[in-house]
DNA sequence: TGAATACTTCCGTTCATCGGAATAGTTGCT
DNA sequence: AGCAACTATTCCGATGAACGGAAGTATTCA
């Protein structure tokens, strides 16, 4: 193709433009789109015409862009995530059932937690995470959970990626971690108090697949008062412990040993995509206060 | 680009492989992706591999393919689907708890019904759909309940593109069709007996969203048995009726309208895509004994 | 009504994409 | 082990699809 700038492929284009969306603006117009993936005003259109007549993208009445359901239904094809996710959601929603509170699946992606479901009370306490959302794997109790069964190479990484901080009681140092980590380990369990949010206490507990490796957290967000949490975790144990069960009798692709290419374990995104200062998304969406623009 | 043989654009190409992956084939190799791709085997490999990098595809250990995570984040802030899911969910989770039967919410898409959620039970009678899967309108309870609120000129299209039969109770004929059409729309349900597996009794009701328009139906698969229905359809009308509600202050954008470009209403995928032998799975995934090939 | 902003179309240039062919790796059979 | 059949990977020159500046059209707002 000709003169092409920015992105090199057609399909860095398409997806810069895809990944423009977020939780905060599901509907953006032309030229939003346009800023927000640093392309040319009439390549996103082009683009943008090309991925509507493929169902990638749907058009508002207002002429603003959503993402389509076309994409929704081939990531229902994941085996990754949506297996392991069909497989614990029984077991999920039993802790729901019980506990009450937002209760939420999640697994390691690049360097983060992604939470492959979330289930959740009107009144509940507030949550940082929705479906399809990640958290930085030292904040969440569910990040340190998976956290806690990796290489040291990983976690120096991660302390080497700078730990943002959400409150004052946000783990902020190595030390801190490491200790933490090796809790987990021994105890099973982590009690996560305003981490992200200080009215909020994250119960996290890891989920096994075949041959020991963990491969999912299972975690509830409960307030952060005096409530004792030990009954809570306990229920959280035991689901975990049936999911576990489940899901040696089923195949899933393992995720874990993430593959370290070139020594480097890969980031949550294509770094050439994470660099980019306009897409913005992936940094911004850790700040305590999310700035959506175009 | 080059002699550019195949389907048109790159996307096209790229899409056409992430299609080739269904339920029933969540894991396939090179050369399976080449043949139902309808590819060339180098020109598969390079775009496999692109997609690989940017975490569309993920690769397993014994090198062959499956679909990446990140097509499922994207895929997370889809507001047509997502949205109506988040806001539905609770409800469906309450018929659940209750009827204890595979429960499913269902929209229309292109000439299908797409089902966005489905919560089973291990122990509940077959079920045809899968999340993110497809069924006929014209087969299926909840097809029907969105069918019966489309203009005459719709029905008329998915009569003509010819009414598959599951079993010797699914509709076959236009009369049968208005007739039932009609019924559901003055007593605001129906009941589906072994239209698409003998065994199988569809419920469905409609959810309405803004000014009356019907957004989506919700569904429960029961055992065809003696057992009366009503009761279930009573559970599902009061959790449809609060869903609607919760609809109401929710903004989401109009799907039902169905644009129709050129005077027909648009099909379930590209008609490009759709009309290719090879691809097979849209047509494929109709019949009653799915074949999945390479 | 006029100006600012957003969207769409046009079209000549160009380089990323294309895929045949050759090479390397794997599996299974005798 | 040796061979055959299959699968995956790399190479590379030709070429036309994708590129985006610019000009035209529609919409919004004061």
């Amino acid at each position: 193709m000709a003169n092409a700038s920015a992105g090199r492929s057609a399909l860095s284009r398409h997806l810069r433009i895809l990944s423009a969306f977020n939780a905060d603006s599901a509907f953006l117009t032309l030229t939003q789109l346009s800023r927000r993936a640093g392309l040319p005003l009439a390549s996103t259109h082009r683009l943008v015409t090309e991925l509507e007549s493929h169902g990638l993208l749907e058009r508002n009445e207002d002429k603003t862009y959503r993402l389509g359901v076309r994409l929704w239904e081939l990531a229902c094809c994941t085996p990754g995530a949506l297996g392991l996710r069909e497989i614990a959601m029984p077991y999920l929603q039993d802790v729901h059932a019980v506990v009450g509170q937002h209760t939420q699946l999640g697994i390691l992606e690049g360097t983060d937690v992604l939470f492959l479901e979330r289930l959740s009370k009107r009144n509940a306490v507030v949550n940082a995470t929705l479906i399809g959302g990640r958290l930085p794997l030292h904040a969440s109790s569910s990040g340190l959970v998976l956290l806690a069964h990796m290489p040291s190479a990983f976690v120096d990484q991660i302390v080497n990626d700078g730990l943002f901080s959400y409150t004052n009681h946000t783990i902020r140092s190595l030390s801190e971690l490491t200790a933490t980590l090796s809790e987990i380990r021994s105890r099973g369990f982590v009690v996560a108090d305003g981490y992200i949010h200080p009215d909020a206490r994250g119960i996290a507990v890891p989920v096994f697949g075949a041959n020991q490796v963990v491969v999912a957290a299972i975690s509830v967000v409960v307030p952060n008062d005096e409530t004792p949490w030990e009954a809570t975790r306990d229920i959280l144990r035991r689901a975990a412990q049936q999911m576990s069960l489940a899901l040696r009798s089923a195949y899933l692709p393992p995720r874990h040993p993430q593959a370290l290419p070139g020594g480097r374990y890969r980031p949550l995104v294509n770094s050439s995509v994470k660099s980019m200062e306009y897409l913005g998304s992936t940094a911004r969406r850790y700040s305590a206060v999310p700035t959506p623009r175009d």
